[in-house]
DNA sequence: CGAAAACTGTACTCGCAGTACGGTTTCTTG
DNA sequence: CAAGAAACCGTACTGCGAGTACAGTTTTCG
């Protein structure tokens, strides 16, 4: 990694936590480039503009977060050969990883540009709704693996109980935030987790 | 309604617009008033400072929900006097009235708010927490009350599945907005209640 | 009619986005 | 080690919007 890069890093590393806290608008350059420590000049010889900027940060932050659940749900699949076990093992990683971030869950970027649409051109739209999709279908094809080991209980739509665990993850975020509690995103995380037991388990005999 | 108080509620649900587009930081007065259709004194005649505006939009933006919420959970009491029926009713009343809107939903205020706490003082967001904590509340009152005749299949914690709602709206919002597609979050509502049906209704024979 | 409410107009200060461009240091590679 | 490229720094702008101050004007209502 080139120094260039790596000052690069920076900058998109304190841009983030910036946008998270205040908001992509709200967020001037330079308070960024104070903190990291170079002048305006070096900021736009890294960045045509801020739009820039945010293109670079989506694209570092779905980056990321990709490799962040392929190694939960990889994980899960090394523990057990049984599909839906491997997805409840992988859920209870997710709760736990969740669970021991220092200050609770930074945010969600995507969440953060979602509120702020109009501030972003198409490109920067189309990265983050690409990226969503790409986590939805990715849980569909794992639900689908236990479908097919373990015939539902209940007819859902599976893909909507894909789309279920995008919902819970950034409403989990956004109520932990608020309520400045970061153990209500692990328990909805869990919850979910049981509901998916309650679909695919074969009931227990009481 | 005085003619001020009609200016007052003009300007707020202007206001409510363009920060739901894009955010509190990047929305200027100047937009605001010209959208209002009048001038920067007016607008400071009524507001100390924009502070006090997102004091206000909040407050309104509660004082609306809250009275939706109301509505419809009421109308569900009034169409079943089973708890569990009536929840379920009102679950489908919410995902109709979520379904219905033109445009999708424009989006929840607190959520904006809260991917933008910097900019805020303490008391907008002890509000935001506040009224998160008060619909939670209503939620785990119905689920007692559902509880209390319907001995629950699975052993879940109430809190946390009165949290889920409020995770599935705002997740299901994000989802919907992301992907361009209203009706996502009308799925994710209907989903939940399939939750709800499992964990309380008794399993039926087949 | 008169007073309060609901504004308008003008003229500022200040901070930040973004542009332009020439100069300087640091790294890298032949 | 030389030379060029990469990674910056310094300065000096333009333009927009938040927010302040305050005097003046119109509208509303008892």
């Amino acid at each position: 990694m080139g120094k260039g890069e790596a000052t690069r890093e920076r900058i998109l590393e304190i841009a983030e936590a910036a946008v998270l806290a205040k908001g992509f608008g709200a967020t001037s350059i330079e308070e960024v480039i104070a903190e990291a420590g170079l002048t305006k000049s070096g900021f736009f010889y890294h960045f045509r503009d801020k739009n820039a900027l945010a293109r670079e940060m989506v694209r570092r932050y779905v980056e990321t977060n990709d490799r962040l659940f392929d190694d939960i749900f990889e994980r899960g699949r090394q523990l057990s050969d049984d599909p839906l076990q491997a997805f409840l093992i992988s859920l209870r990683l997710l709760a736990e990883v969740m669970a021991d971030l220092p200050n609770g869950h930074p945010g969600c970027l995507i969440a953060s540009i979602c509120y702020q649409e109009r501030l972003f051109d198409r490109e920067v739209r189309d990265l983050t709704a690409q990226s969503v999709r790409d986590w939805n279908a990715r849980f569909r094809t794992i639900l689908d693996g236990i479908a097919a080991v373990h015939a539902p209980n209940e007819a859902v739509d599976l893909d909507d109980l894909a789309d279920m665990l995008s919902c819970i993850v950034d409403g989990g975020i956004i109520l932990s935030k608020t309520l400045n509690d970061p153990r209500r995103l692990e328990r909805q995380i869990l919850l979910f987790r049981n509901y998916i037991k309650l679909i695919f388990a074969p009931p227990t005999l009481s």
